[in-house]
DNA sequence: CAAGCAAATGTTTTTACGTCA
DNA sequence: CATGACGTAAAAACATTTGCT
């Protein structure tokens, strides 16, 4: 995947970066291949394509069926915060493993609960107020040092971190939801330069190939040598477009250009000039 | 007091996993 | 037993609100 792919498909406007070492089969531990940005921005190659991919947003016919979906949140918000209106409140009968185990983490979450006092301070008083908390220099340190090992936490580390934090493991996942989004604001704002200058590397090579071309017109013009030879023996690099004379019409092995297997298409990073 | 930042909340989408025919 | 369809929960992305400086 490269520029090289927009310019046969064509109309496909993107913007991202391709791991070089990509593999095709997403594995079970790899559970969101979207968006990621890792750590190691130096293994990826920025990849540019421009139109309309045929992938579309699929909207899910039974919408409502995870309302309770936020109850990914169920345990910390049902712990700690008092529902809001809007909130789902009833997730009431579970019987699987799975949420056998997010109980168990739950309980583990009160226990912090308790150690934080910050936070039932402000729970305790009635008042449903929405209070800010701002992080010390030293928490954010410690998420920002964390954030560079993993963008995405498990529930262990979340645990882990919250309770080295003396926060509650929701405001942890609250945090590097938010860090993420920033750092994906900020890696759209690189894009988007990036973008900005293949366009202008683009216009001038545009430019100057329409140059040379009406050089060459012009040239073929002043010289009727070239309608005295057979047309089979002109030919034309369809890269740059600069016309040869074939030897003789028989075999490719004596054109100078032979036909390339895809259209050349200008990549500004990797040929910086036209391919001959 | 308006603006910007960041914490918090709500909604949608994706994925993994269990169940059942 | 293998397999595909289906339902559900969890987690992440995304959008928005809101409190604070």
């Amino acid at each position: 995947m490269g520029f090289d792919d927009g310019c046969n498909t064509g109309l496909v406007l993107g913007l991202g970066f391709t791991s070089t070492a990509e593999s095709s089969t997403p594995s079970k531990a790899a559970k969101r291949p979207c968006l990621k940005f890792e750590q190691s921005t130096t293994a990826v190659e920025p990849s540019l394509t421009l139109g309309l991919f045929g992938e579309t947003y699929k909207k899910v016919n039974n919408i409502d069926v995870n309302k309770a979906g936020s109850c990914g949140e169920f345990s910390d918000h049902q712990l700690y915060r008092q529902p809001s209106p809007h909130s789902h409140s009833a997730v009431s009968s579970f019987s699987s493993g799975r949420v056998k185990r997010e109980k168990d983490l739950s309980s583990e979450e009160t226990e912090v609960e308790r150690v934080s006092s910050r936070i039932s301070d402000e729970d305790d008083d009635g008042v449903n107020a929405r209070k800010k908390l701002r992080l010390t220099k030293e928490q954010s340190a410690l998420l920002e040092e964390s954030f560079k090992q993993h963008s995405t936490l498990n529930p262990k580390q979340k645990q882990a971190l919250a309770r080295q934090l003396n926060l509650r493991p929701r405001q942890v996942e609250v945090w590097f939801q938010n860090r993420r989004a920033r750092t994906k604001l900020k890696q759209t704002e690189v894009d988007c330069e990036f973008l900005k200058k293949c366009c202008e590397t683009l216009t001038d090579e545009n430019r100057r190939l329409q140059k040379e071309l009406q050089e060459l017109k012009a040239l073929k013009l002043a010289q009727p040598f070239y309608m005295h030879m057979p047309a089979a023996t002109l030919t034309m690099c369809p890269s740059c477009e600069r016309i040869g004379t074939g030897a003789g019409a028989d075999g490719a092995s004596k054109i100078p250009f032979s036909m390339a297997p895809k259209p050349h298409c200008f990549n500004p990073f990797t040929n910086p000039s036209a391919a001959c």
